[in-house]
DNA sequence: TCGTATCTTGACCATACGGTCAACATTTTG
DNA sequence: CAAAATGTTGACCGTATGGTCAAGATACGA
């Protein structure tokens, strides 16, 4: 980030192992929260010694910002993609729609941030506040014009979104809840989920 | 549960200082996780020894299997309140409405529970399975008789009650989230919050 | 091939935490 | 009021955990 700073060549073995700290401990971090998690568990699940995880990354605390870090902009890219040009519902039903199966696909990352954010969001709290903010701002002015064009729903743009979110994550943040309460398999749950969010949503917003 | 067990009267000393612990282990819980939580905190916010409060609950699980088991009940009456022979449509919004006042009012209970399903469910694992697992599938047979009688949209009646769930713990389990997002006073986003979710609601399920 | 930089780890340290215990204090009971 | 039961706590213990370090192994450029 400084000016010429040091070019901070980074070797082979570097980029390879501390992708493979990163792609354990979003194994661990997600499952068992911070604190609930030790950097044994995560060097064990790396392969590697404890002492080799704290030479790659001083802190725990450096390993959980970069997990967070890295998983952050993956996880939040979907809303960037809203077509303001696009029609409304179908716009936010796709979005919903790229949601669900990121939660499908992606439970750990949800999870990730679920812990975090239940922890009071400690670490991603500035993040929160401005990039995120700005970010989700721009989004509701959008559904907001769609409101006054007489094409969404009269609600409130940032509580559809919270809905899109909550109701999607749900399925990764909730896993053993869910797998409690549904006998068939995941094939049907997913379609069901589908199914039954998209009439909801798409009729709930119709203008 | 022994038949003829030992009478276990409990002192008034006794139940004071149970109720006093649990309080203070919801708070702590709720914020920090159980592996987060270390029973100094739970002693120091309840104004009591460490070794006092392992007076009372012998293991720190102890006192969070306490903690989870009366915040449970309390936690999941509205769902029970479901009245079969009513209007379905405003059932289902009254529940959600009840839901949203619980996540307002006692958002602890609802991150506490949150944590705990994080984690894998180790505690409540056995209670989904059955307790609510049996209450779940009467209520969504109760809905999809309404689906039968063309009361109701043709949807999954298991992801309805997932998506009220996860639309109103939200509120509680992802505060963090929402005040970094949202700029106006609590009464507005409450406010809000509910007209939004009623809109799409009750439209989304009107058959 | 040799020397240097990078990598790897077992052993170790300090601290935090769950839990125990013996000694003392308070309440209850007869 | 005295004895018994119940309540209270500081001091202590074993273990787990985050982090350090020195010494050796490996990769890599000249």
């Amino acid at each position: 980030m400084t000016i010429a700073s040091a070019p901070k060549k980074r070797t082979r073995i570097q980029a390879q192992n501390e992708a493979k700290i990163i792609r354990a401990a979003l194994d661990v971090f997600s499952t068992h929260g911070y604190r609930g998690s030790t950097v044994d568990q995560i060097a064990d699940t790396a392969g590697m010694s404890k002492a080799n995880v704290l030479y790659y990354f001083n802190k725990k605390q450096d390993i959980y910002g970069a997990v967070l870090a890295r998983t952050l902009d993956v996880w939040l890219d979907p809303l960037d993609e809203m077509n303001p040009d696009g029609n409304p519902i179908d716009e936010l039903w796709q979005y919903a729609q790229r949601k669900l199966q990121m939660s499908r696909e992606a439970p750990r990352a949800s999870r990730l941030f679920a812990n975090e954010i239940l922890q009071g969001a400690p670490v991603i709290r500035s993040f929160l506040h401005h990039e995120l903010k700005e970010l989700v701002h721009r989004k509701c002015q959008v559904m907001q014009g769609w409101i006054n064009d007489g094409k969404l729903a009269p609600v409130t743009p940032l509580h559809v979104l919270f809905l899109i979110w909550s109701a999607t994550q749900h399925y990764a943040d909730f896993d053993p809840q869910i797998q409690a309460l549904h006998d068939a398999d995941d094939n049907t749950l997913y379609h069901d989920a589908e199914r039954t969010l998209k009439t909801i949503l798409t009729r709930g917003l119709a203008p």
